[in-house]
This record gives C-alpha cells, sequence and structure tokens, in this order.
DNA sequence: TAACATACATACTTGTCGGTATGTTGGGCG
DNA sequence: CGCCCAACATACCGACAAGTATGTATGTTA
C-alpha cells in the first residue's frame, strides 16, 4: 500500500486535467467547428473550470493547436499508421484501413476531424494550417513508403508514383467523406468505400493480381 | 428619352441593391465561411444600410440560404452544366471543363464555395444542408446524364454506373480542392487535376480509346 | 398633388463569449 | 511544521456582431 501508483485519482492530477481538457475540447470542435466551439461547453463537459482551463492553454487557440498536434495526429497515426507496421501485403492492409473507417451515421453526420478543421481553418489561421498540413503529410507519406515496400516486394505496379498514389487516395477518402457529410447518408460513404477499394485492387502488380 | 430603359441607374433599384447583397454576401462567406462573415463587412463592401440588408432578407441565415440557390448553384450551372450542353463526346467535355477550373492561388485558397459551406454548414443547419444537396444532386445528375450519353453514342465504358462514376468525380474534385487549400500551393491542384484527367481517360469505351 | 407603400438610413439594444483579475487550496519540500 | 508555488475556483469585463426600433425619403398611383 506504501508508495501508492501514480494513477491513483488524486485531487491535483494536471496532466489528467489536461488530457481531459484536450478530448473534450476535440469532441466540442469536431462537433461545432473551431470558432463555434464554446469555451464554456468543454468546461461544462468536463467539471473544469475557466481558471484552470487558462491555466494549462494560453488561448482558445493554443488549446486548438494541442487539439490538432495531440489529438487528430494521434488519431491518423492509430487508424493509418500503425496499421501498416504489421505484415501483409501493402494493398491488402489499405483496403483493410479503408474497411475499418468509421461508418456510423454519428461518424458520417460530423466526417473526418483532420478535414474540418483544414476546411474551416486554414485560410483564417496560418499557425492552425502549418499544424494540419503536418499531419496530412504524415499521413500521405505514411501510405507513400507503404506502396514503395509494395513495389520493392512486386505486389504494387512500379509504374505509379508513390506520392502521387497516396495523394490521390487521401482526396478520394476526404472527398467522399464531404459528400457523405452534405448527404447525411451512410450509403454514401459506404458506396465512396466500395469505389475506394475498387481502385485499390487495380493498383496491384499484374502477377500478383489474382492472389487474396 | 421618354419612357426610359429600365436598367438606368437609379436612385433606388430594389433589384440591384439585392444582387449586390448577394455578390458581397457571397465573397464574404467564401473568404470567412458563413458564421464568421460579418454582415458589417458585406454592409461596408457594398454601401449598402443595415436597414436596407434586412429589408431584404429576413435574417443573416436568409441571406445565406439566398447566397446558395443563387449565386452558388449558379456557379456550378456555369461551370460544369452549361458547358455540357454543346456537341463532343462526353469525356472530352468533362476533361476540357476539368482543365478550366481555376488555379489561381485566390482560388485554391478559398477553395470551392459549394464544399465550403457543405462542410461548415451542413451538420449545423439543416435547411443550409438541403440547399446545398440539392446542388450537388444537380451536380452529379448532370454528370451523370452526360456520362449516359456517352454510353449511348458508344464512347464511354458501358460497365461503369453513371451515378456511382459521377460522385466519384465530383469527390475527387472535392478532395484534392482540399488537400489543395490546406497546402496552400496550385501544384497539389494541378497534380490532381491531372490525376482526374487520366481517371477520365480510363472511363473511354476500348473502341474509341485512340480517338481525340 | 396628396396619400401611401416600398426602399432605405441611423442609432441603439442585447446576448454571447473569450479572456482576465483576483482569490483560494492542495501538496511537495526544506 | 510551515513556506511557497502550482493548480485550481469565481466573478467580472469588454468587445463584437446580429438584430431592431424608429425615422426619412422616394416614387407610384389615384
Amino acid at each position: 500500500m506504501l508508495g501508492g501508483r501514480q494513477t491513483k485519482r488524486r485531487v491535483r492530477d494536471p496532466e489528467r486535467t489536461r488530457e481531459r481538457l484536450l478530448q473534450a475540447a476535440f469532441r466540442e470542435v469536431h462537433r461545432s467547428g473551431f470558432r463555434s466551439a464554446g469555451i464554456d461547453k468543454i468546461l461544462a463537459a468536463t467539471n473544469v473550470t475557466k481558471g484552470a482551463l487558462y491555466h494549462h492553454f494560453e488561448s482558445k487557440e493554443a488549446l486548438g493547436y494541442a487539439v490538432v498536434e495531440e489529438v487528430i495526429a494521434e488519431l491518423v497515426r492509430e487508424r493509418w499508421l500503425r496499421p501498416m507496421l504489421g505484415g501483409g501485403q501493402p494493398i491488402n492492409i489499405l483496403t483493410g484501413i479503408v474497411r475499418r473507417l468509421p461508418v456510423r451515421p454519428q461518424d458520417i453526420r460530423e466526417s473526418c476531424p483532420l478535414l474540418n478543421l483544414a476546411q474551416e481553418m486554414s485560410p483564417l489561421d496560418e499557425q492552425f494550417r502549418k499544424r494540419l498540413e503536418r499531419v496530412f503529410l504524415a499521413w500521405q507519406e505514411g501510405i507513400a513508403a507503404l506502396l514503395r515496400k509494395g513495389q520493392s516486394q512486386g505486389t504494387v505496379r512500379r509504374d505509379l508514383n508513390p506520392e502521387q498514389t497516396a495523394g490521390f487516395l487521401v482526396a478520394m477518402v476526404e472527398g467522399y467523406a464531404s459528400l457523405a457529410k452534405v448527404a447525411q447518408d451512410p450509403k454514401v460513404w459506404e458506396a465512396g468505400i466500395g469505389n475506394i477499394v475498387g481502385w485499390l485492387r487495380s493498383l496491384r502488380a499484374p502477377r500478383s493480381q489474382g492472389k487474396g
């Protein structure tokens, strides 16, 4: 019992407080967009007071930047980059990732958090833009690296440019996410996933097209 | 001189006032998004007073709806639907349209007005969403009709679903517009156009693939 | 030309929301 | 034990922007 664990719920736990604020801010920003996101909403959702929030973050903008760098970037790593580390054929890995993307009505409605913030804030705030661009680049670069690996393995067509192809995939994912958001219809998103998967198949090297 | 022309600049010209407000509102909304668009900015840009604006539009929302239905919908008709009316092979028409899309840094920065508004307002305001969805549907349906025409002419592959393919095209255009907006780089957009044009080529019916 | 409705002008109100000034408490450490 | 700073809490402020109340001018119509 002596020397209790770090994870025990303490009255004061700044790291935990900060993390809870980040998560609540992410949700609120995801729902309403950054500018319409209310500080008070975030506070209400966390039972944290304004003084505490402004102790951890200089301003609403600083909170937003932290959401991009710590929450949204982590989401991309979790959903896209980490699944790439395992073995298997690159095209199969990508197909699996795309098939596992969220399809709940709520997810459709709120669309991709990265895209939303980028759409809203890129032209308005250069600080936001740079951070968001970094996340996009990491995403694309991860896909490109995976495609290159496939090319050297001989399972991916050698006549395609990995960076360009990665950009194409990202553009399609985000494009369909947008359409689904306006249509508010999971079918639009599912049709999009189907098309993307079909396109991914066309990236296979001819010799490996028949393989599972 | 008697019975002068309707188009002569009169001191009072409600239609012209309304139209100027719509155009200024469109520009302001395109720049800043709907919620950050300032009524006062619109007024300053038009030298119209608040009383006049609220005489023509019930609320900021009503002004926004009118922008969608009268300005943005018209933009889609002008850029996409009208060019489809001329003769020529559907794939060539589509390629031409895509190649003629704006590429100025300002256009990249501000991206597609339809997409911007849809991204921002779809989850927040059902009235907006419905109007924006109508524009998207008209756009997609126009493309689909053109593809069907191509299929019956024998210049477009018969194994593809026109609606699905139209959705794919729209998703790619909007997806690349998003990426270019974040990157703030015309090259991203130009690369996207190149990829889209390349993809469009793959829609030709085999017999007509060699034709100009 | 007098009346009346449309078209516009000006000044004010009101609510929202990010931010801050200032106070209080917990807990590590000498 | 008691100092002291980080970690919070509370109450308030000021700016801004949408909307409105109310007034004025224009032009059409009887």
